[in-house]
DNA sequence: TCTGGGGTCCTAGGACCC
DNA sequence: TCTGGGGTCCTAGGACCC
């Protein structure tokens, strides 16, 4: 928390909404919805004519339609139009602080200390974000902002909030806790609805009747980091800075359907799908990753998680497309799949994959990006290529004579790690040899250069016998 | 016609290593 | 030989945010 209130938060009014109003005269002072229009569609974004009929983020659109009046528009959101207006934006704030952390793409904090050019008094900071207001609904054609300035992004946060849209608070130092205190506990960042449930039960509903409770009995409830995290926060005791650039974590796809599908070999599909996003957006953004996740929901919006990470990291969707389907393999789908998840964590920003092997030297060679080119450099230790038959690549199928059928888990460093298949309920056991083992050997390579999913595999009966 | 899609962070248990 | 603790990695699930 800060001596002078010098963190700023912007919040652009229901923008998705605000930018189509914008875009169609024939929208103004009309409901809109903007979402999922299909069948199990949700709103995103509803103008505040559609709010006046109870319509809200997040609500099924089926129930949006009910609750809005015919003359309702309901339209499928248009990004590039909201990322462009969310640059305009960016852009602007850019120019008035050097500190901007774009939260989301109609969010951001920005640092009004930073510039050390600004009057940090009230009125200063007032006049001040009455004129960034100005220039974002010049700069956007129309689309306005709420703006809170505190002495935290807490406050800052929750300023931006009390009095959208087109709003503007000011909180001057001193003033936190009188302002926090009356407002609910779901007004915290981080009190969803379990939150909100736990301390109803225990008949606290204010931020103020927050700041009453023992630290230790919210450490009880929530756990270390959540509990420390409300006990501050309901104080207005918030140190969090602002950070200019973030990296990315994970990068994933999913999709759910307009009617549960049970078919392995449509949801396999649709996996090939959801990889070939995942791929193309890790190589769009010079990334690669260990880890894939699949994610599976089920008729009963039950949901579960299967993972697997691998020892180098990959940008290929036919790999990322084989690994998921891997995991797949071991759901039973036929009750009905709802939606269904493709996912990559651990994140490096490069690509190990290719430098194991002598084919596999050669096509990262010819990656236009040459990628693996410079990992040989900086990674000598990691990079050294393995001696031994080139195709010791993960996922590619594998016999040993002695353990039966089996894929490439992983190799390096003159081993190569081989899952074997088991019975289709639980994963087959890791065994790992040394790449010149005589005993292992390959069976029916997959075609890399055929989509994946023509990529045939060798029956797996014979393994469960 | 209940419940999207893209993320972040945390917890907890087991394996494994020192 | 037995006991134990700490740290890291992996997996799965859950809460939360926009």
């Amino acid at each position: 928390m800060r001596q002078e209130a010098s963190i700023a938060h912007v919040d652009l009014d229901a923008m998705f909404a605000a930018v189509e109003q914008r875009d169609k005269v024939s929208l103004r002072g009309r409901p809109v919805i903007v979402g999922g229009v299909a069948g199990r569609g949700v709103v995103s974004t509803a103008s505040y004519e559609a709010r006046a009929y109870g319509a809200r983020s997040a609500m099924p659109t089926a129930e949006a339609r009910r609750r809005c009046p015919s003359g309702t528009a309901f339209l499928s959101p248009r990004f590039a139009a909201y990322r462009k207006t969310s640059q305009v934006v960016m852009a602007l704030l850019a120019e008035v602080s050097p500190l901007v952390e774009q939260v989301s793409i109609d969010e951001a904090y920005f640092d009004l200390a930073a510039a050390g050019r600004h009057d940090l008094s009230p009125d200063g900071l007032t006049a001040l974000a009455t004129r960034i207001k100005a220039d974002i609904a010049a700069a956007t054609g129309g689309v306005t902002a709420s703006i809170g300035v505190g002495t935290s992004k807490l406050i800052a946060k929750i300023g931006s909030d009390l009095n959208k849209p087109d709003g503007l608070t000011v909180v001057a130092p001193g003033q936190e806790q009188e302002l926090l205190y009356p407002l609910p506990v779901t007004r915290l960042p981080g009190v969803g609805p379990a939150t909100a449930e736990r301390l109803r039960r225990a008949g606290v509903h204010t931020i103020g009747g927050l700041a009453q409770v023992a630290r230790a009995d919210l450490l009880d409830w929530f756990g270390q980091a959540h509990g420390t995290g409300l006990y501050k926060l309901a104080r207005a005791d918030d140190d969090r800075t602002i950070v200019g650039e973030r990296e990315a974590k994970s990068v994933s796809a999913e999709e759910t359907f307009d009617v549960d599908l049970t078919d392995k070999t449509r949801l396999n599909t649709e996996i090939d799908l959801l990889a070939t996003r995942v791929g193309g957006r890790l190589r769009t953004g010079g990334l690669s990753a260990r880890t894939v996740t699949i994610k599976v929901r089920f008729y009963d919006f039950t949901t579960i998680t299967r993972s697997i990470t691998r020892a180098q990291p990959t940008d290929d969707p036919r790999l990322i497309a084989q690994l998921a389907r891997r995991l797949l393999a071991d759901v039973d789908t036929s009750a009905g799949i709802r939606l269904l998840g493709v996912g990559t964590t651990t994140l490096a920003d490069f690509v190990q994959d290719d430098l194991f092997g002598t084919v596999d030297a050669v096509e990262a060679t010819s990656r236009p990006d040459g990628a693996g080119q410079v990992e040989v450099t900086e990674h000598p230790a990691i990079a050294t290529p393995v001696a031994g038959p080139p195709a010791w690549r993960p996922g590619q199928d594998v016999r040993h004579d002695e353990h039966g059928p089996g894929w490439v888990w992983g190799s390096g460093r003159g081993r190569v790690t081989v899952r074997f298949e088991g019975p289709t309920t639980s994963p087959g056991p890791v065994r790992t040899f040394p790449v010149d083992d005589p005993a292992l050997h390959l069976t029916d390579p997959p075609d890399w250069t055929a989509p994946a999913s023509q990529v045939v595999r060798p029956a797996t009966d014979q393994a469960l016998h």
